[in-house]
DNA sequence: CACGTTCTTATAACGTGATATAAATTTGTC
DNA sequence: GACAAATTTATATCACGTTATAAGAACGTG
């Protein structure tokens, strides 16, 4: 980390992150090719085999290069626990809502990537410790039973969003269906691990949720109905 | 449906379903290229793709293919509306546990395939309906608040239930891992939409669930820790 | 400065999913 | 039986992800 050759391979790594960046938002996934990459990076094209090991590999350096999330959440430090979980939750989902066709076309491009053999950990466990303090928080003021183990509740909620997400990725909802939800999931669980104090509150939210689900075919009305086809 | 050219195309179709099981099994994913697919059905390399569209397609006509779910299903009516739910869908677990390097390989080709644009609708409503009336029968029996949509509350049920099995998929969790983690996601779901008589009896699955449920690390204890590393 | 290591580069190649083309074959109809 | 429509077939081709190879450049060390 201090070497020369060193500064100069990391300059090289984020090089390729933001060309892997610059060429989504130019071209979509569809013109997100290792060639293309690499030319754009002004690298050869065994290079981010080298650094990275896979188009994947350089995919979710992408992902994990977007930060700041700590940041946003910073204000709202009041109401109950259990409010600013579902807070969270909400801005988790504006990420995706503020910059849709990128997000999309970078997970399409990760879930077109093949597997690999890496143990991906796709979904970082580096934000777990800021959820976990938020689901304590909970049961700490008597929301949520003492008994449940937040880490596993935490994958569950982990569970919702990730299924959401990617029920949009694949293009069967659509953008603005993910915030009710994501909201929806969130809070039948939390009220399934709350207490009867906890439970109201949840119920309440859960109500408000399933008003903004569309049940099947109910969707679909008021949809522009254009830039779907494809030549 | 009567011609004697579409009983041959039909004919050539399931030809091609079952070449394609056939290979997922004798072969693993890596061996399953269009090429090896066509020779093995005994048809063309074009012929697949003018029956199914793309490889996607054929794998997904795999999946579809295996049936046998309500069947299976046919006992256990007595109970409790939840349990069943919970049996169900312990039901629909063994199925991958059954053979779970088939369905492993099966789902890594089918999420390697390209999305392509077919609002693809994997996972299929055809068994919508049979949950659909468990949970309506939970509600009858006033074990879930009946201010629920229960349609909703599928969706969400679904939604973890393909969760656990892409983190199954792509190696992230152990195959006897599904079974609680499905386990504790439906009885928390059903919890939150549950009333104060169903809540009393979910809270008790959810413990059992819990306590199988591996936190982090504290799991692979017990594993046989073999033919995990790869060249 | 010169050596050896490490990495990039350029380039070719492999197998893949997918498409295009024209010939060959099957089928329904007269 | 002969014709016309539909499709399979064989084959060639494309862009892609990935790997291998050899040559070259950059760097740390003596």
């Amino acid at each position: 980390m201090e070497n020369r050759r060193d500064t100069a391979k990391a300059e090289r790594r984020s090089r390729i992150i933001k060309a892997a960046r610059d060429l989504i938002r130019e071209t979509g996934d569809a013109g997100l090719s290792m060639r293309a990459l690499a030319a754009k990076a002004g690298v050869s094209l065994a290079t981010p085999y080298n650094l990275f090991g896979s188009k994947r590999a350089v995919l979710v350096a992408v992902l994990e290069d977007i930060k700041g999330f700590g940041t946003r959440f910073a204000s709202f430090k009041s109401q109950d626990p259990l409010e600013r979980i579902l807070r969270a939750a909400r801005l988790a989902v504006s990420y995706y809502e503020d910059d849709p066709a990128f997000y999309r076309a970078l997970w399409t491009s990760i879930l077109a990537a093949s597997a690999s053999e890496e143990r991906s950990a796709i979904f970082n466990q580096k934000r777990d410790s800021f959820w976990m303090k938020l689901l304590d928080d909970a049961v700490a003021e008597g929301l949520l039973l003492p008994d449940i183990d937040t880490a596993v509740l935490l994958r569950n909620l982990d569970y919702t969003f990730r299924s959401v997400m990617l029920h949009w990725v694949i293009a069967e909802i659509e953008i603005e269906d993910i915030q009710p939800r994501v909201g929806y999931g969130y809070a039948l669980a939390l009220r399934g691990a709350a207490t009867p104090k906890g439970q109201q509150l949840m119920l309440k939210r859960l109500k408000t949720f399933q008003g903004q689900c569309p049940t099947h075919s109910a969707t679909r009305a008021h949809r522009p109905a254009a830039a779907e086809t494809t030549a």
